[in-house]
DNA sequence: TGACTTTTGAGACATTGTATATCATTTCTC
DNA sequence: GAGAAATGATATACAATGTCTCAAAAGTCA
């Protein structure tokens, strides 16, 4: 039976700490693609072969950092029915907080298959939320499908552009640009 | 001084043409990502060596293909500005007809500088005919970037769905979900 | 058709990056 | 401070890239 540890070695920590940000900096710096697990454990000042200790492959690590990213990113595009201006604005300011595995996520979308499952995660949730109207001419699921996707294109336009606009501003934009219109010619109103 | 051969050599287009197939049915099968220039040539049925007479590496065949594909596709979206619904529409109809090379390029987004490029080219041609509206919320930059992007992303869910509604009703969604409220956010009425 | 030119296929080769294994050394935990 | 665990350095097997050579096949053009 595996011994499950109370408390997490400081060395094994700080050697995946130092991966990660090896694997952020690097990534933005010359692209994912482009990188060798031999730059990341030069990067991080770790040997070579302790990278395959912690993780079986580059990929393995991208998913490692992208799952963090995500599941707080999760939490906050959730209520996004309620009140679009609001937790759009919300949606930016953390997206200005950590800006970097930001960055990392939306430019490895092809790598990883975690930004599509959030898709047809937040897809799904908004379907559950709102009443479509059947007498549309836009179908609920392309409605909600442009919503989520839509948002994120603009948080990639925002970040590529070195943030030009407030978060505010912003919120106000993605909700009278996309979820307004979206939500009047594709649902019934409440 | 080289010589400019007046006709091309029918085993170079030959070859040209199997390595173009097999790279698109690949992608299509496994990711481009995944593949070898073995598993190309094998396809292809071509040498291995050979396939280097013809391209530097695998991503130089990516481009050769993606340029023919999207050098169609431009002419097609320029004109958007004007009469978008029947623009949108034949786009669709466009992608329609050369669904395998379109999947292929908006799969492979990440691997080649082209498709941001085409952004850039669209969103500029959008800002030099359109009038932006000096009072609105919305940046134009932001609005015709968005125009350009979102048709994208949702001719990639029509492919990704095999393609459930005809060109025509496309164009009317995109154009009441999209090309409208963008204009009358941003844009002054001419 | 036939001479000649060019492309091709097959194989050898150097190079780069991945992933695993070993062992002495360092650094944690308790 | 003793014992356990992680690390660094090094060696190795392997897979894929990209170059080169040479005989055979297929094209071009008169």
């Amino acid at each position: 039976m595996p011994e499950i540890p109370t408390f997490t070695d400081k060395r094994i920590s700080q050697t995946q700490r130092a991966l990660t940000n090896a694997l952020i900096s690097l990534t933005l710096e010359k692209g994912y693609d482009a990188l060798t697990v031999r730059d990341i454990s030069e990067r991080a000042n770790i040997g070579y072969a302790t990278f395959f200790r912690h993780f079986s492959d580059k990929d393995a690590l991208l998913e490692d950092v992208l799952e963090k990213t995500l599941s707080d990113f999760l939490g906050l595009i959730q209520p996004v029915i309620n009140d679009p201006e609001r937790t759009v604005t919300l949606v930016f300011e953390h997206v200005k907080q950590n800006s970097d595995p930001v960055r990392v996520l939306l430019r490895t979308r092809n790598v990883s298959p975690l930004l599509p499952r959030i898709f047809a995660f937040s897809s799904q949730a908004m379907l559950e939320t709102l009443i479509p109207n059947p007498q549309s001419l836009i179908p609920p699921e392309i409605a909600a499908h442009h919503m989520i996707v839509s948002i994120l294109e603009l948080i990639e336009w925002w970040l590529e552009h070195d943030m030009p606009y407030p978060p505010e501003r912003m919120g106000k934009i993605v909700n009278a640009l996309i979820m307004q219109p979206a939500r009047k010619l594709a649902f019934l109103e409440k």
